[in-house]
DNA sequence: TTGACAAGTAAACGATCGTTTACTAAATAT
DNA sequence: ATATTTAGTAAACGATCGTTTACTTGTCAA
């Protein structure tokens, strides 16, 4: 059943987010799916592949997200209203949709917290975690802001952008999650008041 | 030879710092030091007490640093020269110096790598990370100001710690180290601008 | 000179690793 | 109705895991 390889998929995620993928065996993926690990190689055909799939399953998601995130041709006509925010208000609601993603989603969540024990094994995972969470972010944020003409962009995305990694981390180790969440809020209001246009 | 337990933490802490505690084998160990992996056992008792040695191994450093960085009694009138920094001043070079440490001085940053990698596995872990990494810091730098009387203590401490944080990843990430450094050098340099007193 | 100790090797321990094989039962197609 | 495929189990594979044991050396104190 293909039901069986997609609850495979999510319960490695789940160990690997949390273990590392050294720190997971077969053995522990098939007890949390509950079935024998020899059944696992009927869907996979070993233990990397189950890796390389939920990269795959990633890049698909996060492609999916890009494109229902970028505005249809029209749209703006069709249905002016909502679309008539400020470049200011774009940004803050921009901001606050990638701090839910990366904390509340439960499949971004793993593969952020999965891609952060893999970064330092090779250059491969170096440069998704670059791409998916450190420099890829930033640069993207920097060229937005150039897109806008705001002068020093990157420092300006720097400024917006590294207080919501540091909140993953912190959101990460706290009881309370709600706690982090309102931090991050204060920052994103702090923000605002050096944010040059309107 | 005790140096010989010294080479042993060591080469494990380079190891737990890219490829994870379950990911290095005490034979891996064994082989970078140069000796089979039974000699191990003539110095520590097993291999979970060779990461706990390097844990306390950070926190005497960490607790020296914090000593060697507090200003003795009456220092204050023998040199006064050397003290003679403004509060902006003080706490650029304290940035400098700790963006220095966990970035080029080799245990810390291994360390640093480790605890990254091993943050997700228990409380404990997970405390420690926070510690020395996230919250930690941060709140140390927001009563640092609290101590100076300054507004909103905390956003400050956020736009002057979460960029850190963030090109300590960075860093990692990059070809070229010392193109963090000067990203890094960029973003204390704008700090200043909305840093309120002299 | 001898005996105790320290630091190493080589080999083996049982457990677990990722993977394969032989087999079963149910579902599906011819 | 029968043959084939699918999805599972149980057991075993060789390799490696962390750890222990038996033994060899060199050092140094009595």
């Amino acid at each position: 059943m293909q039901q069986t390889k997609e609850r495979i998929l999510i319960a490695a995620l789940h160990l690997f987010a949390r273990n590392g993928y050294e720190g997971v065996s077969v053995s522990d993926i098939a007890t949390e799916v509950g079935m024998t690990k020899g059944a696992l190689y009927k869907h996979y055909k070993n233990k990397r592949a189950i890796f390389d799939s939920i990269v795959t399953r990633m890049e698909a998601l996060d492609q999916q997200r890009a494109k229902e995130h970028t505005l249809p041709e029209g749209a703006m006509d069709e249905m002016p209203e909502a679309y008539a925010q400020s470049s200011k208000e774009k940004i803050l609601a921009f901001s606050r949709a990638q701090f839910r993603y990366w904390t509340e989603e439960d499949f971004p969540v793993c593969f952020r917290r999965m891609l952060t024990l893999e970064q330092y094994r090779n250059d491969e995972m170096s440069a998704l975690y670059q791409q998916y969470l450190a420099s890829g972010p930033l640069l993207y944020v920097a060229d937005l802001f150039t897109a806008l003409k705001i002068k020093d962009a990157y420092t300006l995305a720097v400024e917006l952008y590294a207080p919501m990694f540091l909140f993953y981390s912190i959101h990460d180790g706290m009881e309370d999650k709600s706690l982090a969440t309102r931090a991050f809020d204060r920052h994103l209001d702090a923000f605002c008041k050096h944010f040059p246009k309107d």
